[in-house]
DNA sequence: GATAAGCGCAATCATTTGGTTGCGCAAGTG
DNA sequence: CACTTGCGCAACCAAATGATTGCGCTTATC
């Protein structure tokens, strides 16, 4: 229980920026998809983009703050690893709101057949 | 020439809009989900919401301009309707991302399964 | 020990964003 | 016809964002 409290605080010290907003940057979205496939050291990831590496460094601070990334010091170098779980929340979103959206072409569908029956029904008198 | 070039910037910067972006706003995602069950008038909308009709209108704007949002002229009335297919685009970015991702655990499984079986090998001499 | 490489932090700046207010127009309603 | 309703547009504003530059601290290399 006492665990839960603290994984929940731990939660909102280090998750403390929206995934959605995280993703919203095409240069972020860049960045992830590089460092999918395997860590990567923050000036190789720099280097990569026509940006400076502070401007990479911020993106990269942006999503460790969100965790989609992590970020392991060795020597004078920072790896740099995506942790993409967090990511369920988007695609969970997507297709909650998917399948509201399409429920309700179900909804309208029962209602044609419906409307249709009962004109049946009306043709039938 | 100029004419074309001219087009493609307009094409560009009017009708395409980052999808990504515009689930960026949890607004925005609020606005989704509240008409994904189905039409809402622009009024209605705006008055589930604490800020101004204007702001909703400019938010209901920029979902239109992505294609996430249909506006349909009823009367002095503006049904918006959702067409959530555009979102196809995030999740696959992110089926996308997590599966290399995951990816690359699988070829970290296989190295640390190889070192295992080079160990006994060792063992056995 | 001098030098270079890898990186964070703070200051700064232009642009974008999210919001407001005021105005006006067209479509309904008494 | 006067009046209300539903809404877009333009002007404006504060805050956030994305990028740059300059500086300084470690860590590695010569």
């Amino acid at each position: 229980m006492i665990a839960l409290i603290f994984m929940i605080i731990f939660f909102i010290m280090i998750i403390r920026r929206d995934v959605f907003q995280a993703i919203a940057d095409p240069t972020r979205r860049q960045i992830i998809e590089k460092i999918a496939a395997g860590p990567m050291n923050l000036n190789a990831i720099a280097e990569t983009f026509d940006s400076s590496r502070q401007a990479i460094s911020k993106h990269i601070q942006i999503l460790t703050e969100c965790g989609l990334v992590v970020v392991t010091q060795k020597g004078r170098e920072r790896y740099c690893e995506v942790c993409l779980e967090q990511l369920d929340e988007v695609s969970d979103w997507v297709s909650q709101s998917k399948k509201q959206w399409l429920h309700r072409f179900e909804k309208l569908d029962h209602y044609l057949q419906d409307l249709k029956t009962k004109t049946q029904d009306d043709g039938n008198h």
